[in-house]
DNA sequence: GGCTATTGGTAAATAATTTTTACGGGTTGG
DNA sequence: CCAACCCGTAAAAATTATTTACCAATAGCC
């Protein structure tokens, strides 16, 4: 780095803003309210640094205050000294906002969350960059290859994790409204075991877990179709072939479309979250915050 | 002056310390034993800053800590807001002492006191100027046109002062040696009656005063010289011509040397005392600290 | 000239902050 | 594997900063 310099030295550093803003104004009382601080507050720091420096700053003139030559020869450097710490205050968070956001999902909720949402993001913070990642459904949080993760948890994580519930895991079946029809008017959840039923190989058994809850008897052996994420299993929805278990609010859009419909209300909540995950030191970090604070603000205004 | 900056963007200025020594050592201990700190300390000093910047600055490797890249931006922002302080500092120090220390003192005080002395300090203080400037005796001390004064004062000061009593306002006669053994051996009060006596016209009742603590009855009325200084009157002892009424350590030369001679050992002690004074607010001022610590010092060591 | 509004300074009380103490977890090197 | 070392955390203690309440001085205004 650098050699010692000696610290000890220097003026009560906090005393040195009234003196910037004391001698900015001539007047003890503009710069209190500048700072917003009491009269006397700022009085004191300015006795503290000529105290501090065996110098006076200032003198009284009739009911203002004038600085003295040694004040104003003290006044650059002290305005020199804060604008260099304005200047890397900045420098750091341009080089913390510069290098790329690595955000770790799984496919759908890449798919059909962060993407639809990830081009405002970037187009309201035009100075983060972004890198999101995709794992398999059942995989923990790796907080080596990402910085911040939208991930589903059973149980709270680890105390080392900053986490943020976004939304439940909340099952319910989607399919077309052509498959709709097909089951007629108020089909029941047992109407749901004559037509093609896909699972997510990660997770199959959710559709026993909804049929449970919803009081129908569930063979998981009968013959139902395995895909290995939810996205393909909506894409099959999509065209008609099967009846898909979504486990979290990826489908919002075809249902307001009308590609996708509900065949029954029915909902099963299961325990544990959909939320964002963080390494517990990385949460005020200015990048993550950003995002975090933008993705939980997006979350809570797409379920109100 | 300048243009206004916003303050409240800045990070917690003290704390800064602490992230300076850290980066330079990359250790959070060595740091604290640095600035005389604990480690939790600095440790907390360095988070506050992270926090206020929502930036990490510093990384665990192993048990150290490494500074991340966002540190060794920030550090030489911080360095050269140090290092421009540090230079203010010294500018306004080399400033203050740059304007030469006005110093008023009565003649003889000056002749006889100060100009013995000012040599010295100017020799160990060569950065310091002074201004010896004179006035008559009962002059009170002008803190318009001197910034330190060595004066008499009957009472203290007003509470508008800083007052450092230095000596004894003492009276005492003094003569040269033939004259006092013109005197014939252990002569007492009342021979001196008979001899010229010099007084100040500022001070003429110093003669009552003396002769009553010892016991004589003195005329006032009774014909005596009147110069306007003790230096006048001192002169014309020395020259065999008179005997002087000291009011203060001034003949301590002419008494080791022998010139003068005191003919009788009696002292009146008056009230009030001869010290420094200067202005209230100016007594951390460097320039006057320095000079009053001085002759603080000077004073003590003659009176040992 | 006297009155009032305004500005600063001071001192004690209060609030905020910094620092320390005490402890725990993780790493390194013998 | 253990001891030494370093860092982080949390609560307590110590220190600083700020406010409140007051006074003195000035300047503008009848």
């Amino acid at each position: 780095m650098q050699n010692k310099i000696d610290l000890r030295k220097l003026p009560p550093l906090k005393s040195l803003k009234g003196f910037e803003a004391a001698t900015r104004h001539q007047s003890i009382r503009e710069a209190a309210d500048e700072l917003c601080l009491t009269h006397p507050a700022v009085s004191h720091q300015v006795q503290l640094i000529e105290e501090a420096l065996g110098v006076t700053l200032f003198a009284q003139d009739g009911r203002r205050i004038v600085s003295t030559e040694e004040g104003r020869v003290l006044y650059p450097y002290v305005r020199a000294a804060f604008e260099s710490l304005l200047e890397g205050v900045e420098a750091a968070h341009r080089h913390a906002l510069d290098k790329p956001l690595r955000v770790q999902t799984y496919v759908t909720a890449s798919i059909r969350w962060m993407a639809r949402r990830v081009p405002q993001f970037l187009q309201d913070n035009p100075q983060v960059k972004l890198v999101l990642s995709t794992c398999a459904v059942d995989w923990e949080f790796d907080d080596v290859h990402a910085d911040v993760g939208l991930v589903y948890c059973e149980t709270p994580p680890s105390h080392k994790y900053h986490w943020v519930p976004l939304f439940d895991y909340a099952l319910f079946p989607v399919c077309s409204p052509q498959m709709a029809a097909s089951m007629g008017q108020g089909p029941t959840a047992a109407d749901l075991l004559t037509k093609p039923l896909i699972a997510i190989n990660t997770e199959v058994r959710n559709w026993q877990t909804w049929f449970e809850s919803a009081g129908v008897k569930f063979d998981p052996a009968s013959s139902y179709l395995v895909v290995d994420t939810l996205a393909v299993a909506l894409e099959m929805a999509l065209n008609n072939e099967a009846i898909a278990l979504v486990n979290g609010p990826f489908v919002d859009q075809d249902l307001a479309s009308g590609r996708l419909v509900r065949p029954l209300a029915h909902t099963a909540v299961c325990p544990g979250e959909w939320g964002l995950i963080c390494r517990k030191e990385l949460k005020e970090n200015l990048r993550i915050r950003t995002f975090m604070d933008w993705m939980i603000q997006s979350a809570a205004a797409q379920s109100r």
